[in-house]
RNA sequence: GGGGACGUAGUUCAGCCCGGUCAGAACGUUGGCCUGUCACGCCAAAGGUCGCGGGUUCAAAUCCCGUCGUCCCCGCCA
């Protein structure tokens, strides 16, 4: 049919004036004049009018049922379309095309819903509606545009990897489970009936394994699945540029994952990313921003108050006190706003030698000016006798509302230096990022000190503190207050892996039948290596500021981890139940 | 496991607070008219067990309880 003499709807322009055309498409929608048809021809590259008269197209009187969504071919002549007649909102507005002919090659039913909707208008559908018919959802531009985008970004990035050195190699789907971490998804195996395949919740091991193999630079575009709750920026299967270096360091990645993205935006949305990114230790992070994943957007912590430069006289004040300082007014109506959410605090709006706020009959304001830095134009918040978490909850809720944030900018940063290890619920010790995360240098006779009164069990509950400060070589990337990045420097010091388990609460027996696999081959020359994992869902949704990750993803899980297109999951037939030699038993409530 | 929001015509919503002209609008659909529209316009029509189940009441879309579905969040996600 059209493979070679179609062209798509959205380029058409000046050098087919006057030409013959041939178009294939979808009915957007069609305005019947009488004895005239103006029809909006779509396929994927965007919308063309064409003109359908009377008087020139033999087969007038077949189109008198043409419907939207209605498949056609189309045969014509393109025109220049008189001034007056020029629609400015459509890329193709200057052109249309006279009709010769147009064949129906597939009638559409009714839609369940509208998918020509203004396309810059948020899509009012009711998302399981959506999810149900995602083949037409899909047929929106903007849903398009979305995994086209998705498509040119990956691209990118394997372009990037390639000619940086490194090669895609794929990992097994069917896999190993994993002791710790997100829970496993599980695979029932027929030919050894009781035992059981896990689906990857990462790459973690194999592409640790491939270092050892001496392909010294791997990455995969690599589907993650993790049998947990969902959120907007979660699913229970995901895709990760999941990366991996050997002879290198922490700021190999980091260089890497800068020029990678610096590269792949500027090829891809013409955006010019400022490198290096900003770094920050997860200590400052915390202590400053009360997050391991801020959003430096908007640059300015929350601090304590310091009530000897600056008095307060209010005979309420105590506790601890704290403010939160924006370089600009804030309007009265988000003020409001927070009062009205409950929250309590004073505040203080300096405009020039104007002065307002509930905070302005307690202080002097000279003494507040030099804490900002005499700031002509400044709004403080400030809280008191309520824990500081309660300011950045404000802080969040005017982020949120786009207050505080220029409209359009992404923020890239490192947090580096995590802890190793962190205290689980019920008091147990685990690893922060994963078992094999190295150690930081800085604290690596540290952790040897504290091993050694570990081991003796002199004071146990006086060790725990210690070993959670223990810093290691784990770190995440961050985009505008979203983790979408994380990687660490590995191990390959069997004694530090023993150790390292032994700390866990993994025996050695333990270790041996979860990872035997990787130490065994460490045995046999393991290179120094590292790496990382970017969240290429979660990046790619705020990139296209999307609502969810659920509008980049072709057919996502609803919350409850149903596809509606499909019906999954669902109930199966019982012999292949048997089978596989399952049976089901009612859960315990 | 927990908290919150939503569920009314094919779609998006109003009505719910205060039970009784509350079965409504727009878009879409169907039929008719129209040769320069582009959210075309005009005329007409069809279309709903108010998610489902139970309760209160003379009477329930409306109040109460349960349940299902979707969304947001906490827990969880090394």
């Amino acid at each position: 049919m059209g493979y070679e003499n179609r062209i798509w709807c959205g380029t058409i322009g000046a050098k087919y004036v006057n030409q013959k055309v041939e178009l294939f498409g979808w009915v957007n929608r069609v305005r019947d004049m009488g004895g005239i048809l103006f029809v909006d021809l779509r396929d994927r590259s965007g919308i063309i009018q064409l003109v359908v008269d009377q008087k020139k197209v033999s087969n007038f009187d077949d189109l008198a049922g043409l419907s939207n969504e209605d498949v056609i071919r189309v045969v014509g002549v393109v025109r220049q379309r008189p001034r007056d007649k020029i629609n400015t909102r459509l890329p193709t507005g200057e052109y249309e095309v006279d009709v010769e002919r147009i064949d129906i090659l597939s009638k559409s039913d009714p839609l369940p819903f509208a998918i020509n909707e203004e396309d810059y208008k948020e899509i009012s559908t009711d998302e399981s509606l959506r999810l149900r018919y995602r083949f037409l959802d899909l047929r929106r531009p903007r849903m398009f545009r979305n995994l086209y985008f998705r498509h040119k970004f990956i691209k990118k990035i394997r372009d990037f990897l390639d000619e940086n050195g490194f090669i895609e190699v794929e990992t097994p789907i069917l896999s190993k489970p994993t002791p710790e971490g997100a829970r496993d998804f599980l695979v029932p195996s027929r030919l050894q009936p009781g035992k059981f395949y896990a689906l990857p919740q990462s790459p973690q091991l194999y592409k640790q394994i491939l270092m050892v193999s001496g392909i010294d630079r791997y990455f995969q575009i690599a589907k993650c699945l993790r049998d947990e709750d969902l959120r907007a920026d979660r699913q229970p299967e995901f895709t990760q540029l999941d990366l991996e270096m050997s002879f290198i360091d922490q700021e190999d990645i980091f260089n890497l994952i800068e020029n990678l993205l610096k590269e792949v935006l500027l090829s891809t949305m013409g955006i010019e990313l400022q490198t290096p990114f900003p770094r920050i230790s997860y200590k400052i992070a915390m202590e400053e921003y009360l997050s391991d994943k801020p959003d430096l957007r908007f640059p300015y912590p929350i601090k304590r108050f310091d009530t000897q430069k600056v008095p307060i006289n209010n005979e309420n004040l105590r506790g601890e006190v704290y403010y939160l300082f924006i370089p600009f007014i804030l309007n009265r109506k988000e003020i409001d706003n927070l009062y009205n959410k409950g929250y309590k605090f004073l505040y203080l709006i300096r405009e020039g030698e104007n002065y307002k706020g509930t905070l302005l009959k307690y202080i002097q304001v000279e003494k507040m000016n030099e804490l900002v830095e005499n700031r002509e134009v400044y709004t403080v918040l400030l809280t008191f006798d309520q824990p500081r978490d309660k300011l950045d909850e404000i802080k969040r809720i005017l982020i949120d509302r786009k207050v505080l944030l220029p409209a359009c900018s992404f923020y890239f940063l490192w947090v580096k230096d995590f802890p190793l290890f962190k205290l689980e619920e019920d008091g147990k010790i685990s690893s922060e990022h994963h078992p094999f995360t190295n150690v930081h240098p800085e604290d690596k006779d540290y952790l040897y000190e504290l091993y050694n009164e570990f081991r003796l069990s002199v004071n146990f509950s006086d060790i725990v503190p210690k070993l959670l400060n223990i810093k290691s070589l784990a770190y995440d990337l961050v985009l505008n207050g979203v983790e979408v990045g994380s990687g660490s420097i590995r191990i390959t010091d069997p004694e530090l892996q023993k150790m390292i388990f032994h700390i866990i609460g993994l025996t050695d027996e333990e270790a041996n039948s979860k990872f035997g696999f990787l130490l065994n081959s460490f045995r046999y020359g393991v290179p120094p290596h590292g790496g990382i994992a970017l969240g290429l869902d979660r990046i790619i949704s705020i990139l296209l500021m999307t609502n969810s990750i659920r509008d980049v993803i072709a057919f996502p899980k609803t919350q409850s981890g149903s596809c509606l297109l499909t019906n999954s999951p669902s109930e199966v037939d019982r012999n292949q139940l048997l089978e596989l030699g399952i049976n089901t038993v009612p859960l315990a409530q």
